[in-house]
DNA sequence: ACATTGACCTGAGAGC
DNA sequence: TGCTCTCAGGTCAATG
């Protein structure tokens, strides 16, 4: 689940529910999650502090703490999380619980333990020594960038949208998603494409990812034409009169319209 | 440089 | 109801 959009609005829960609080007690439940820093010495990091304020980049989630550092979230592909107070509320696979002093805690919940929690003093580095590319939803992600980086690469360009290094935060899902709007194959060669279609590919990448958080990422409010709600093997397209098809590329399930996505 | 495969983990959901 | 099997939205390393 966790692509940009997703992380966005756990941001925004994040933002609604766990800034500004005391924590007393910080709780991991499992050390193979944690990366450069052992779960006492993190507890001992978010002990008596708050939360001031949140950030994201790519599908990494950074909440700072004061006079301390930033505590960093991936979610890997089944991760979320629970802000909540009696215990019949919580959620089944915690990995991570951050008690207040309010009574209510954050629980990361991590299923398949793909994900990561860590810390770190300066996000920027953080980001340089993960080697992550431009965030879509950034002032810097402008139109001529976007264009510069795929003419350095070749291949297919659903390898190229997920690619962290080159984008950060688009995943499987919103791969397709982006594919179907810009009406492109998931296993078009990016060498073959010119101006104008990287300049729609850009248009819908942007639009499909505002979209999806405007929407709170369910994809029962998103708009009719949308992929997602129609993301299985022989549905009808919602934008034509295709079939979508199911087939493995670059190694993950895709999803695309047969008629209108040409290679 | 790129594609492909498997490993990491676990359990929800499908199929019988 | 219960068992087995397949599959999953991420990332990384090894191999071709």
């Amino acid at each position: 689940m966790p692509e940009l959009p997703d992380v966005e609005v756990f941001k925004r829960y994040f933002d609604a529910t766990a800034l500004h609080h005391e924590i007393s007690k910080t709780e991991v439940t499992d050390d193979s999650l944690l990366g450069d820093i052992s779960s006492n010495s993190l507890a001992r990091k978010l002990k008596g502090r708050k939360f001031q304020l949140t950030d994201r980049y790519g599908k990494y989630l950074f909440a700072k703490v004061n006079d301390s550092g930033w505590l960093i979230l991936h979610f890997g592909m089944t991760g979320f999380l629970k802000y909540f107070k009696n215990d019949d509320e919580a959620p089944d696979h915690i990995r991570m619980l951050v008690h207040f002093t309010n009574g209510y805690r954050l629980a990361y919940d991590c299923q398949r333990k793909l994900g990561l929690i860590d810390f770190t003093k300066d996000l920027e580095d953080f980001i340089k020594q993960k080697e992550l590319g431009k965030d879509p939803f950034r002032s810097s992600f402008r139109l001529e960038d976007f264009k510069n980086t795929i003419r350095q690469t070749r291949g297919g360009i659903k390898a190229f949208l997920m690619n962290q290094k080159w984008i950060a935060g688009i995943g499987n899902i919103y791969s397709d998603e982006i594919l179907f709007h810009a009406g492109i194959h998931p296993e078009a060669d990016i060498t073959e494409m010119n101006d104008e279609t990287l300049k729609n590919l850009y248009s819908s990448l942007k639009t499909v990812l505002k979209t999806a958080v405007n929407n709170k990422v369910n994809p029962a409010e998103f708009p009719q034409n949308y992929l997602l709600p129609h993301r299985e093997d022989g549905e009808k397209c919602p934008k034509c009169s295709g079939t979508i098809q199911k087939k493995t590329v670059n190694g993950r399930s895709s999803y695309f319209c047969n008629k209108h996505q040409k290679k």
